[in-house]
DNA sequence: TTGAAAGCGCTAACAA
DNA sequence: TTGTTAGCGCTTTCAA
């Protein structure tokens, strides 16, 4: 019943496996009588190509690769419509994998992909430092584009946001806003978007010719669980801070936790600003303020980074960043004068 | 440099291809001297078996489909890892597909599974009319574990949380707490739980000996702007709900926006229970009373269950059913007495 | 314990 | 316009 070859499918015709497989492939030189006595064969027996025959063949296939770290964060869920809307379009699937931030597994499905003959990887690397396992894949063919993070040692098509002018915008904002002790939790500093959003609270604070308390920078991991702890501990200390900049979503939801643990009100006992925003940050207790990463262009641009290198595999690389927006909401205190309803 | 064959390892090592392959697979009767010599020339290389031609010849591979409609859906994502965690514990690469509830996007990432000759689909069918599109994948002797939603005239593993109990617990939790007229916003009605939940809730309503109000049910397709513009119509009837019931976490969050738009206070006004927990749940305005699915065990049990059905093919299908969890908190108003602040 | 050879399903010369 | 044939990289008889 299933898995009919192509074989099979010229017998039952009355032609050539060869003849079949030019009908497959759209050849030109077919005539109408031969090609609809093979298109009948294949619906008659149900036949549907073997990939794995094909792409030995070929060396390469219809998918694509995105590897993303956690597949939890709101910003990789857009990015991820992102690809699949623009490699639909144009035929590829998209193989999701989830790395967990873990590099061996990252350095599982990179060989996997490899081993598919992928039509090309979208990579949100796991460590600055994966130089190593991704260069044999592209020396093996398969084009491959960064997104978000950079790696070094290891130049490459990469698209991200600005997240130097984000983290400085947003930290800009607080500091008109008139607070005079802003507390930075930073990312992880082994990835860009980590030193960078922390590069940018510092250029603001020396735009506007503030000096950093550095008691007040606390560096944590991108993670819920670092942006809870970290709270906790500005929340905890003598002179506590009264903003916080969170440098990612994750960590400003611990944030957020924390302070509704401590029953410190937002944004009148501490104001609160975050990056990357998520489509329910308005329905967040207060609606949160935060710095907007364009994530579904974050994708489609990546794709079309990835089909351009395809085409053109010596062309120089290119670096795509995309500008970061700050949506104001109640979290930061804009709108306590004139919203102030507790 | 890249792409290595066997066949020169075999000549760097000195051996025959056959003897390569047999190192590469484990078998005895090697002696170490060869094994050890394969080895060096392999690592020496960079050798990368291709898999393509693999499973060209073993009709099967180490990677297994994991098909679900909506990566933005929290659900899913908790799933996600429940089935990447087991499956990564045994050997087997997890590809994720997103058809956006898309039958077409479906059909297509069903035929790359099955030309991959995946090890077995995890799927999250799109519609209850799925069975043609799922049959032939089976036949071609890819095992298939359906999650969450049941298929008409397609039996099948299946794994599923306890809609019906979900929702009726959800209901009497809402019809103790003394509210007369509970409004249902229930699910695609084509779906399996979109059915169960609202026999949940009905069972609820008939075991208190309540008349249902059918002004009062509403039927949405489990997106977001269908719970908003639901309770938007609920809450513009001449006599609103003082309470509703949603049935997925993505309505709920629809809900909760159109009350904040409407300035109505949640629970004084009206109260609020969702179905789906989402883990910032706790930090929404009010904090979201809800049903909670364990999404990381149904992923577990599917894989245990696919494992299971590509070793004995022909035992009975097998239905798991997990229990969900009603989390209490502000939204329903439970605490209001206790902890009423506004 | 190892090697030679056939073949998995497909495509692409080359011939006709 | 179609068929014959070789071979993609691997595994697995069968023979030695």
């Amino acid at each position: 019943m299933a898995n009919v070859t192509i074989k099979e499918v010229a017998e039952y015709a009355g032609v050539s496996q060869a003849t079949v497989s030019r009908v497959l492939n759209h050849h030109a030189y077919i005539s109408d009588d031969v090609r609809q006595r093979v298109q009948q064969a294949m619906d008659a027996l149900g036949y549907q190509p073997n990939r794995s025959a094909r792409r030995l063949r070929a060396h390469s296939s219809d998918i694509m690769g995105l590897i993303i770290p956690d597949i939890q964060n709101h910003l990789f869920q857009t990015l991820v419509r992102g690809v699949e809307d623009a490699a639909y379009a144009r035929q590829l699937n998209v193989v999701l994998c989830n790395t967990d931030d873990n590099p061996d597994k990252q350095t599982a499905y990179l060989r996997v992909m490899q081993a598919e003959r992928a039509a090309g990887v979208v990579v949100i690397p796991t460590r600055s430092n994966d130089g190593p396992v991704l260069a044999p894949v592209r020396e093996a063919g398969i084009p491959i584009v960064l997104v978000d993070r950079e790696v070094v040692n290891f130049e490459a098509d990469i698209v991200k946001a600005d997240n130097v002018r984000g983290a400085c915008e947003a930290t800009t904002h607080l500091i008109r806003l008139g607070y005079q002790r802003i507390a930075i939790i930073a990312g992880t500093q082994s990835l860009t978007p980590g030193r960078e959003r922390l590069r940018g609270c510092y250029e603001a604070f020396d735009e506007m010719g503030i000096r950093v308390d550095s008691a007040l920078v606390k560096v944590g991991n991108f993670r819920l669980e670092s942006g809870y702890e970290l709270t906790r501990e500005c929340m905890s200390m003598a002179e506590p801070p009264d903003a916080i900049f969170v440098a990612n979503n994750l960590m400003s939801l611990g944030a957020l936790r924390a302070l509704h643990e401590l029953g410190i009100r937002i944004p009148e006992q501490v104001a609160l600003v975050g990056f990357d925003d998520m489509p329910w940050a308005g329905d967040l207790n207060p609606p949160l303020t935060t710095v907007s990463q364009p994530g579904y262009e974050l994708g489609q641009q990546a794709v079309r980074l990835l089909l351009q290198r395809a085409e053109s595999p010596d062309l120089p690389y290119n670096k795509v960043i995309l500008q970061p927006r700050l949506v104001v909401r109640r979290s930061c205190g804009a709108y306590l004068s004139v919203n102030h309803r507790d």
